[in-house]
DNA sequence: ACCTTGTTGAGAACGATTCCCGAAATCAGG
DNA sequence: CCTGATTTCGGGAATCGTTCTCAACAAGGT
């Protein structure tokens, strides 16, 4: 059974308050500077699980850090996110859906699942770094 | 200035000699079982320069490891991999690519870049599961 | 209130990757 | 073919993110 703990409920709401990807680290430290007395396993495992419950998506980026991000949209959906302040937009793709599956399934592939997202400088940053 | 030594050949060469994604741990496993006394540090050197100098792909997995492959289709290209066996197909999809392009100009992201592969279980691992 | 059982948290354990640095190898020029 | 400058190698240690361990704890049902 699963419980109702207020850690839970703490992790969910701060992982809310935040419109962007953020690695369990990174929370951890942001609501223990909060003042909130939570350990750090306990933040992972709460992530993991909204991810698997799929009220958060994760995203293994290339540094080696799993991210997370509470879910807007309830549906499948992807990602357009800045590569430089993070910033992150959802994305309905029903083409993707269905070229996927057909390409999968043109090679025999059963129970296809995909990983689609779109890196990028968002206009903000391109200013900056071009300043 | 890049120098040319046999280490780096060699892992070229064991990586070409695979047609799916191996980890470098991998890599060098089977390259030490070859009889080749290369270091660890330098497989993970030698791939990670090949990775940026575009002649491998670079793969971040679910389960934490980095794995690699010897690009065979020079230009840009995605992956549909079998979760279950490792087997990957090369996979052109102009309409993925302009999609990308289009979305990301459409929110103000410059110079995009995008993740796109798609998992499924093969045919025959399909068959093998389901035994 | 009580008991059962899932959850917590601190630190240890773990695995992948990177760093360190003396030794060896490569390339360019003489 | 030597020599020197400089890159690369490699083994192990260090690092970093993540997961595990386990005793103490707390949530829910009754």
């Amino acid at each position: 059974m699963k419980r109702n703990t207020w850690q839970r409920t703490a992790v969910r709401e701060a992982l809310g308050a935040r419109d962007d990807f953020v690695s369990a680290q990174q929370l951890h430290a942001s609501m223990k500077a909060g003042g909130s007395p939570i350990g750090l396993a306990t933040v992972y495992r709460a992530l993991s699980d909204l991810a698997e419950e799929g009220d958060a998506d994760a995203l293994r980026a290339g540094d080696g850090e799993s991210r997370y991000r509470a879910c807007v949209s309830a549906g499948h959906h992807h990602h357009l996110i800045c590569r430089s302040c993070g910033r992150t937009v959802e994305i309905q793709a029903d083409d993707i859906e269905h070229w996927a599956a057909g390409v999968a399934a043109a090679h025999g592939f059963r129970d296809p699942q995909h990983v689609v997202d779109v890196f990028g400088t968002c206009a903000a940053c391109a200013e900056v770094d071009g300043a």
